[in-house]
DNA sequence: ATCACTTACGGGTGACGTAAAAATC
DNA sequence: GATTTTTACGTCACCCGTAAGTGAT
């Protein structure tokens, strides 16, 4: 059998066309690379080469074998990759989701229950969640509502409430207890993070005579809500989460509609349910409590 | 890059199942392939083992990989087979014959003509001679008429004419200075060759009521026509190339129907003429002398 | 005890680089 | 004289085999 280094080294010639070009280009000696022509010739029990005293040019044979070698190199690398992918595939926890809130808790669970694998997340629109998920891009998908089809199984998986984030000088502050309805604020321009997933859609349905003013890095988004007056949005679950390291003023009051609260559901495909059973216990058990 | 020997290794170990038998089917020792095996997870950064401390198997990254190692592996394998091909099919002149006679013949002039290419010759029937020709199989063939197509260029090379092979004693002898017809030895039984061609469509066609003993190997047949008393056949061809080592005492009778003559024409692709130039060459200048 | 794998160590093949020669432009 | 290839030669990498160690059957 041919080693690979001796494929390599006619593709460098055949691509460089003399063997000191090619020498360079693979980074050592041009006798080295020489030898190496000699010796694959001497393998293939075949001429590959023109030779003149100081020319060296492939033949007909030699034109064909590089051709060959290059698909062959070609298909290792792709193996390669494959390969890499694959295991990579089978160590993480590959997960699509609908908006950030669960995008970014989601993960502190899955660390839990899965230690040695990494964990991969991507916020997309539900056509390509569902795509993803079919083409094994996602190993589960978080959706804003239930999903009911015999090859997916489908499990509850908390909920996320939308409040408004005003100042306190804000006349709509006076509602702090009782909360406030979508109505109740349209018209209002807000701060926004440019990448909210289905809440954008759902705002802007609610307020259709507001102006979104989007911030697309969410590191900044605070710092430009707690340099600003106009509302803004947060829900429970970011409260929660980033309780301790907020230190604005801002008050949060709840949107009493029943769309500003999201009921989530973790998707999965049924054949997959053994993999990710540990996760299934963890909800269910959530979902108990 | 991965060196070859390490894809083998792998190969082998999936197909042996265990480090120790990979190692003797090998023909290396156990820590060496052992080795390797560490050496090709190192490479791809990836592990391919579950490894116990006295048991190691494939995990299903690792088997992933066999597969894919076997599939280069492979076509390394029919490349180096297709280049040898090549490169063997630009050193052969390659030719299909529907007879013997030229078949012993045309290579005589063949390595004078193509002193460094290896010739090959082969009988077929018409319509393989024509596959072959299309198909690359065949550099150029020797038909029994004239074939005229667009892809193709057809010059005549030579006739050749049957001759009735007779012991003296022969009734049909006293013909041997006006010649003979197929008719007037219709009924006789006659020894011939296994794999004479379109010559034994002739002969059957020409003598209906004859009976034909065979004798495949071309070595044995002279000796055997030398040994019997049977009527048998030579050609003009034949007995200029036999001549000398004939120590027979067969006389030779022209047949005299115009179909007991064959008219040779070279046929090759048009688009092979420059190959075959100085073939060609030749042609020409024989027939015009 | 045997088997299977890994680690450690010493040795030899062979691929590499440097140097020099030959030939062409 | 500059460039390109080949040959010669010494060196070093690395792959191998032997030997020893560990754990499982």
């Amino acid at each position: 059998m041919i080693e690979t280094y001796l494929l390599e080294a006619l593709c460098a010639f055949h691509d460089c066309g003399t063997l000191s070009a090619a020498a360079e280009y693979l980074h050592i000696s041009q006798p080295a690379l020489s030898r190496s022509m000699q010796k694959l010739e001497d393998i293939l029990g075949v001429s590959l080469f023109e030779r003149t005293k100081n020319r060296i040019t492939l033949n007909e044979t030699g034109k064909m074998a590089a051709a060959m070698a290059a698909r062959i190199l070609e298909s290792q690398q792709d193996m390669i990759t494959a390969i890499r992918n694959y295991d990579s595939s089978l160590h993480t926890v590959s997960a699509g989701y609908c908006t950030p809130g669960p995008m970014m808790e989601m993960p502190l669970h899955l660390t839990q229950i899965y230690p040695k694998m990494k964990v991969s997340s991507e916020m997309e629109s539900e056509v390509d969640l569902l795509k993803g998920l079919r083409n094994g891009k996602y190993g589960f998908v978080i959706l804003s509502h239930a999903y009911e089809d015999p090859d997916t199984v489908c499990i509850p998986c908390g909920s996320e409430s939308l409040y408004f984030s005003l100042i306190p000088a804000h006349p709509a502050a006076l509602f702090k207890d009782q909360g406030l309805t979508f109505s109740q604020m349209n018209g209002e321009t807000f701060v926004m993070a440019g990448d909210i997933g289905v809440w954008k859609d759902l705002t802007e349905k609610m307020l259709p005579d507001s102006r979104f003013v989007l911030q697309d890095s969410l590191e900044a988004l605070s710092a430009v809500i707690n340099a600003s007056t106009l509302p803004a949005f947060a829900s429970d679950l970011t409260i929660r989460l980033f309780r301790s390291r907020e230190n604005s003023s801002r008050i949060f009051i709840k949107i009493l509609d029943p769309e500003a609260t999201i009921h989530y559901h973790c998707v999965m495909l049924r054949k997959n349910t053994a993999r990710y059973e540990k996760l299934i216990s963890f909800l269910n058990e959530r979902n108990e409590s």
